[in-house]
DNA sequence: CCTCACTTGTCAAGCGTTCAACTAAATCGT
DNA sequence: ACGATTTAGTTGAACGCTTGACAAGTGAGG
């Protein structure tokens, strides 16, 4: 089969897409960074945390929402328990699993974190689109995400 | 000042966003790693290579463009010259400067992952999005990689 | 010329991630 | 009840990237 090219239509909002996707996580992970210390890929999990019940979830289930293997995780929790953010418990239910849950001093760096993060997420996302290029890009990315083998209506439910 | 919180609608848009990039660039990376033994990053070095006048740049101009630090390109290029795909080359007008070159090898190896990689972005970006809402994304991406600072226009005028 | 500020590219150290191997516990088939 | 398989989580090595420091080169002003 030959290959369909990209034409210099499809070339142009290809490289704005990588473009634009790469800037803006670079942007937060430098804002995470410099004024909360941690990267943006602990911002999420601690997220996550403190969005559950309890302030806790299993690791299996941490990993799959923050898109992380298992190995990932492992490790940033290990981290993240070095901060004294979230301690490991063992799970009642079933001897393997362990529970990660957010400590007080987790939530406190949380708080912190959030109004800059947010901040930043407006200025460069919410802001610059009006109300009609915000509903086709949720659109767009809804499509992406089914179109890559997962549930956008599950991605869009775990908002907590 | 008070934080602008975001809403439901706009907590959904985020994490659909976050979400897409993510995976998207996870299934790039995955299938250029599988298929052609380079990360996404060192496609899109071969990538700009091949499209400069000779297949060579100035490592400055080419970590601009590929939206590196010279550190990191530095580095990449270090691994990309141990894989026998680019060399090094002294730059005539400042004795600074180097030259990176793409090689024959560098070339058959990037025209042999070309066709999956294209592939791969037509799955999973243009052919899920209708005409109406890929002008929307493209718009879109544009007006964000304004907000971080950049012209957008100068990002699509590099295709060649 | 000479100096001083700036640019270019590299390098070492440290961070976060991936990969593969591993332990331990639960589950399944017979 | 028992071995085989699957699942949960960890670990260490290798990888790629970032940061900060550095040597070498450039270029404008005195």
């Amino acid at each position: 089969m030959t290959t369909r090219w990209l034409n210099d239509e499809e070339k142009t909002t290809w490289r704005l897409w990588i473009t634009a996707t790469r800037l803006m996580e670079e942007k937060l992970d430098a804002q995470l960074r410099e004024d909360a210390g941690m990267p943006h890929s602990y911002y999420e999990i601690l997220v996550r945390l403190s969005a559950s019940p309890d302030r806790a979830m299993r690791m299996r289930d941490l990993a799959e929402v923050t898109l992380s293997s298992r190995s990932r995780l492992s490790h940033a929790i290990g981290k993240l328990e070095g901060l004294g953010w979230v301690s490991r418990e063992q799970c009642a239910e079933d001897g393997r699993g362990l529970i990660a849950v957010l400590t007080d001093e987790g939530f406190a760096a949380l708080a912190e974190a959030a109004p800059g993060h947010v901040e930043t997420v407006r200025t460069h996302l919410f802001d610059p689109l009006d109300p009609g290029q915000l509903e086709a890009l949720t659109e767009a990315c809804a499509r992406m995400i089914a179109a890559l083998g997962v549930d956008p209506t599950a991605v869009a439910a775990t908002l907590d």
